[in-house]
DNA sequence: GCCCAGGGAATCG
DNA sequence: CGATTCCATGGG
């Protein structure tokens, strides 16, 4: 059955978007696959992401995104938002399976954000043995730092730019050892020894081992850039939660029915593991 | 002070 | 190979 149809409508220099369930803007934009989107006075989410400042809010099955044109929306706020993808098609398939069903109620409105790749990448070589708070910061005064300003404030450097900077010019950023790392990978990117654009379509084995000639970069940190910066859904993440979440639900292997969106499911089973701390 | 935070590199055996 | 230890920093 095929009733998913988002619909946008645009009024007053705002897009206003409705019939998009199932949809979650708090799940999608405070689950910790982006680290540049805050929930400020009433209800509005502000971030930034290609360069562009956004604030938007839901009201139940509506979003609103404030001076958005159709243009901006349709260039990028659809497709970052993943708004074209039934979600409930999804939830159905999986839901064949009990425990996956189950998970689905904890966080069945996140999203899978189509992010920049170099952003991810940067961002989840920062994520390494922290935590979110201070992923945030670090991030942000990496932006404040050596992005550009632009109303509603400033852009994530690109990697050209990062690549020149030395540890040092990084100290600001309190990033402690993982310095090193962004420059490295700044560089691996910058000077075309890592591809980006190949990531998108190359087999995934090979996707990973190239995000892994990064110092810096380990399978988990490769497949959660492949995930949320490369939309590469086949890919799926493994930290300590999903681990044990894996063991004690399905014996440590994903149920079939699972796999063709892995990546997605991942996030139902972490958010279900670490809402319930798994006390089954 | 101690422990941990959605890991990874270096260094063992 | 698998297991252990260190890595900066900040909050609880």
């Amino acid at each position: 059955m095929k009733n998913y149809n988002p619909k946008a409508y645009f009024i007053d220099n705002n897009t206003i978007v409705e019939d998009i369930a199932p949809f979650s803007l708090e799940q999608t934009l405070d689950c910790g696959q982006a680290f540049r989107w805050e929930l400020s006075e009433n209800g509005i989410w502000r971030g930034i992401a290609f360069n562009r400042a956004l604030c938007v809010k839901q009201e139940n099955n509506r979003i609103i995104f404030y001076n958005t044109s159709q243009s901006d929306f349709d260039g990028i706020w659809r497709k970052y938002f993943d708004i074209d993808r039934d979600y409930s098609e999804i939830i159905n398939k999986i839901s064949k399976n009990n425990v996956l069903k189950e998970a689905t109620n904890f966080a069945g409105g996140i999203r899978i954000l189509r992010q920049d790749p170099w952003e991810t990448l940067c961002s989840f070589i920062i994520s390494q043995n922290n935590n979110i708070p201070r992923i945030k910061g670090i991030i942000n005064r990496l932006c404040e730092n050596f992005g550009e300003k632009i109303d509603g404030g400033y852009t994530f450097p690109s990697a050209s730019v990062v690549a020149k900077l030395t540890a040092e010019d990084l100290a600001p950023l309190r990033s402690g050892f993982r310095a090193r790392y962004i420059i490295d990978a700044a560089k691996k990117v910058s000077d075309g020894e890592i591809d980006l654009d190949k990531l998108y379509t190359c087999d995934i084995d090979e996707a990973r081992a190239e995000l892994m000639k990064i110092c810096g970069v380990g399978l988990k940190v490769a497949d959660c850039t492949l995930l949320f910066g490369f939309y590469r859904i086949e890919s799926f993440p493994k930290d300590v939660w999903i681990k044990r979440a894996m063991e004690k639900l399905f014996d440590g292997e994903l149920p079939k029915v699972a796999e063709p969106y892995a990546g997605i499911v991942q996030q139902y089973i972490f958010h279900y593991a670490r809402l319930t701390k798994l006390e089954l």
